[in-house]
DNA sequence: GTCGTGACTAGCC
DNA sequence: CGGCTAGCCACGA
């Protein structure tokens, strides 16, 4: 039986390098495209922080949002990915952005 | 069973 | 464009 939170760890762990997505699409490709606070909510208290690459995941509006670790952390971690931040904002969000329900 | 919280999103002024 | 409010879901006490 696995739990919601279970979901949210195992489309992150879709998300492959240099490339990101919003709490929303994940919410989505789990079947309840409004869960996103549940999204949130579960990765903060994240049982599996190194487990799951939950820094990939960021807001609707391009931005990193915030981390377990700190949002500046989170950040650093982006760009080491090769994905360009700047002031807590992806630069190329559209083009490191990855659809979960439209992966096929 | 009920209340409160949170790494969110969309809308309004 | 910027700031604030309301709505939403799951989990913990």
């Amino acid at each position: 039986m696995i739990s919601f939170s279970e979901k949210v760890f195992a489309a992150m762990k879709r998300i492959p390098k240099g490339k990101v997505s919003t709490y929303r699409e994940i919410a989505k490709f789990i079947g309840k495209p409004n869960a996103f606070r549940a999204v949130g909510n579960t990765c903060n208290k994240n049982p599996n922080a190194p487990r799951v690459p939950c820094h990939r995941v960021v807001k609707s509006d391009g931005r990193v949002g915030g981390y377990a670790f700190g949002e500046k952390k989170k950040i650093l971690l982006l760009q080491n990915e090769g994905i360009k931040v700047k002031k807590g904002r992806i630069l190329n969000f559209e083009d490191c952005l990855l659809k979960t329900s439209e992966g096929r």
